[in-house]
DNA sequence: AATTTTTGTGACCGTGTGGTTACAAATATA
DNA sequence: TATATTTGTAACCACACGGTCACAAAAATT
């Protein structure tokens, strides 16, 4: 049998990113992540140190919010405001990791997950930079991307919420567009 | 020993609401709510047909969004739109079992939960009749008010959005008054 | 070539889970 | 009072979990 130490951490952690897109955090788990990988799962521990390890790891390569970090543009002005929406909503849309790290922020926050979500936070806040005068433009606004993404992941396992159809296109459309319309309402004022 | 089913029916009961609001939809489980309860968890399946009928129960005796039900006012102007936020929001803050059952559907919709979360839908569209129109009002009102959920589930294991302090009450006084000032602007045009 | 170190495995442990069942105690019925 | 029925318990089952460990195979070192 070939050993390669490079290789066996290298589908350790591609097994842990595919079981968190696959199950989200409630199949999460040193077992799955082994069975998956193909490997026993004393490996697990004796490269990452475990979980919690693994979960470091993932953080400090940081391959979560890929798209959202080359906006690099202010965001400062309502037209800035309204690019970084249609971006940033596709974007959460899109990237299935993303939301799977959002889902389980909202699960739980122990020993393992904390230095983790630590990284989202200090990686959201660096990208997601709202002017940091408390208008009300701005909680507006993180409540409208709020709630885009609690839709988001309302979908995953919702077909409406309540009579809205958050299958159709045309609904994220609808999102988009109300967002960007609530912007321009801000600016005439 | 004193036996007394409708009293032990009762214990249960109660112990799966306990266990909700204490644990979250995560630490729910027959062997907690026996233990909870004081009781042998042979007997949950015997009254309630196990978890799966114990949701059932909990669906129909709708022991959640109670304070919401009493808003019986049409949701069709501005204004009223106004006075069901205010209500709204602090409902949803304030009434942990619906917290942990908008958290469980976004967890999971299996067999057990599946006729569960169909009543807790019907429920909230009695309540929250938005106009049917399909404007950027009730578009950007929807995300609000997701967002508003969003957040209040994040509080829970979350200190801070990004920057925001989610455990000051004057960010969620912001919060509320963002979306009235949002409805006002709408309602100028 | 002989020895040490690294890599990988599979069995094992304790614990917790959902679920069933045999049996005893209490209650209702006759 | 004797008999049937209901109520409650505790043991038990198979399984999955996280975690550890002794041991063998491969690779590196001497």
């Amino acid at each position: 049998m070939k050993k390669d130490r490079a290789a066996t951490e290298d589908k350790i952690y591609h097994a842990f990113l595919a079981i968190l897109k696959a199950k989200g955090p409630q199949g999460m788990g040193i077992n799955a992540i082994a069975k998956e990988a193909g490997v026993s799962k004393g490996l697990i521990y004796r490269y990452f140190g475990g979980m919690k390890g693994l979960l470091l790891q993932f953080a400090q390569k940081g391959d979560f919010f890929k798209a959202l970090l080359t906006i690099d543009e202010n965001i400062d002005s309502i037209e800035n405001l309204k690019n970084f929406t249609r971006k940033g909503t596709k974007e959460i849309r899109e990237n299935i990791l993303a939301q799977e790290l959002l889902r389980w922020q909202l699960l739980e926050n122990n020993e393992n997950t904390k230095e983790l979500f630590k990284f989202v936070n200090t990686r959201l806040g660096k990208t997601f930079k709202t002017n940091e005068k408390e208008t009300s433009l701005n909680y507006a606004f993180q409540l409208m991307l709020g709630g885009y993404v609690y839709f988001t992941l309302l979908s995953k396992f919702n077909k409406t919420f309540i009579t809205t159809d958050l299958t159709s296109e045309k609904t994220w459309e609808n999102f988009d567009d109300a967002i960007e319309k609530t912007l321009e309402l801000y600016k005439k004022i």
